[in-house]
DNA sequence: CTACATGCAAATCCTTTGCATCCAC
DNA sequence: GTGGATGCAAAGGATTTGCATGTAG
């Protein structure tokens, strides 16, 4: 969806487009990745434009609510945010070293179908982030912390 | 699990058995279900336990580094925790009324195996949330916040 | 005994909020 | 003109941390 057009859909609905709104949402259409607040914060000030980080939150809330983006937790301290666009992606982050790699969405028809079908729940799965151990670290370190096993120290 | 094998567990890999520790798992052990950190604290309290909340979080995070138990966000301002044991359940989140209702594992098996198979890596689903809208909530106001409808304001 | 766990209190840090002012419509 | 959006600054609240003390092994 191009950034008019999401423009427009929010004017529709009764909202009032400023350039604090309009620039955030260009960031996240051109950011093609998940981006924490203050990141977004960073280039919406890089840009020259001096708004407030509260703005920033305060404009995310509403890009979410009105269901342009989504927000997840990666495990990075700071929630990311992210333009929901097809197709859809979502990741996995190691617990052992951090690293986030993307997935693809198909793996998460079959639980969608199921919870509609089972539960009449609709979900919102539109960028989640599957925490577990990346194959390196398996190789590494097998099963570290998995119960069971021996491991050493309180860190 | 039983509390004492645990508890053997967990010396053998070299932690030292405390009350506190022993106490805020057997808390867990007895509550079938999920609690948040503080929960656990005024169980600990209201068993005549004067314990530090900070402590419990240590131990919280200790338990959950062990995989004894998982730590999960269900939309509540304060994560919660909860035994890892079979059979393993997770639940739905009503992002409109916060109902929150449990359903079964096994929905997520698939996904589970093809995160291994296709990507080499070792998921912990463990104790998840699916968050959405749940059924009456769809008949009571059929899809306030999708894209691409109207909805009226900014709260 | 000695290192690890705890108590206490303060700090962190993301996120939210109150209120006066401003501006999109 | 008017109500919604923003700036500013401060609060909020879950979680973490430093350090002295206590205690499990």
């Amino acid at each position: 969806m191009a950034l008019e057009e999401i423009i427009a859909t929010l004017r529709a609905r009764g909202y009032r487009i400023t350039l604090p709104r309009r620039q955030t949402l260009q960031i996240l259409l051109r950011a093609h990745s998940h981006l924490t607040c203050e990141q977004v914060h960073q280039r919406l000030v890089a840009q020259g434009l001096d708004v407030d980080e509260a703005t920033t939150y305060r404009t995310l809330q509403w890009l979410k609510e009105n269901g342009i983006i989504a927000q997840t937790d990666l495990g990075l301290g700071a929630d990311v945010y992210s333009l929901i666009d097809s197709p859809l992606h979502h990741h996995l982050v190691c617990l052992r070293c951090g690293r986030i790699s993307e997935i693809s969405d198909s793996l998460f028809e079959p639980i969608r179908r199921q919870v509609r079908e089972r539960y009449h729940f609709e979900p919102r799965i539109e960028h989640w982030a599957i925490f577990g151990i990346c194959a390196e670290c398996q190789s590494n370190e097998k099963g570290k912390i998995e119960p069971g096993n021996h491991g050493e120290s309180g860190e």
